[in-house]
DNA sequence: ATGGCTTATTGTATAAGA
């Protein structure tokens, strides 16, 4: 089975990509980010036509998310459970014996920032959930765009980024709290490339310069660690004509 | 390099992303 996730900044944009990568890629779980539209504007009809189901949780003009699946989702959930939140970024269901949660965690904008503050609270209450999740669904998997680059590595510039958003002290403590439930990030059990990076910016030639961030991820349980085949970055959507800023990830598992 | 891009919006400039 092979899963994915992808911030595509706008599915109404961006539609004819997922299409065209799901024909060209057998994934059989998508996870996808930044929909940035209303359920009613979802394109259930066309992913359904390409032999996906989905489930979606939405709002005008930012967040949105959704998982797309070649087999039944079941449980869904939508949001983080006694977390107030009025922005659309977690959906999660069971596929095949897996409980997949899909996330758009908070960018942050500045370490000074409210949205900072929110982004930390979130990512506390995120954390909070899993450990209870793990309980019942001892095989899970949370892929998404985490804003978060864990290490300098994966940052093409730690020195310029010292201190900021994405790579800040607290935001990679957040994230190894995620890691110490008993998660692996799958991205790094498998030999990588130097300088493998998720997302570019879209100023100053980013992707052709390789100015890039690994912030997309795909942690796996400790019951699906042994499971993981292989994982890797497809850099090719990013490579179109309006591409989104992100690239999908994907993990192969038994 | 604190942004030169891209998205959406009851738009014609602003907010947000990362």
């Amino acid at each position: 089975m092979k899963l994915a996730t992808w911030n595509v900044n706008s599915l109404n944009v961006r539609l004819p990509h997922v299409l065209d990568w799901l024909r060209d890629n057998p994934i059989d779980v998508l996870c996808l980010q930044e929909t940035k539209q209303e359920d009613v504007k979802f394109p259930y009809e066309a992913l359904k036509e390409a032999g996906y189901e989905a489930v979606h949780i939405g709002q005008k003009t930012y967040n949105g998310v959704a998982i797309i699946s070649r087999h039944p989702l079941t449980d869904i959930q939508c949001n983080i459970p006694n977390f107030e939140d009025d922005q659309q970024r977690v959906i999660a269901a069971t596929i095949n014996g897996i409980r997949v949660i899909c996330a758009y965690i908070p960018n942050g904008q500045a370490v000074d920032s409210d949205k900072y503050q929110y982004k930390m609270r979130w990512l506390t209450a995120l954390t909070d959930w899993l450990k209870t999740e793990l309980v019942t669904h001892p095989k899970l998997m949370l892929l998404g765009d985490y804003n978060i680059a864990p290490e300098d590595r994966d940052c093409h510039d730690p020195e310029a980024w010292l201190g900021q958003i994405l790579v800040s002290p607290a935001e990679r403590e957040a994230f190894q709290t995620l890691i110490n439930l008993g998660l692996h990030d799958s991205f790094r059990l498998f030999e990588q490339e130097a300088k493998s990076f998720s997302w570019w910016d879209y100023r100053m030639m980013g992707f052709r310069r390789n100015f890039g961030m690994r912030i997309d991820h795909i942690l796996v349980s400790d019951a699906l660690k042994a499971t993981c085949i292989a994982s890797t970055i497809d850099k090719a959507p990013r490579k179109l004509e309006r591409p989104s800023d992100h690239t999908p990830v994907i993990l192969e598992i038994a």
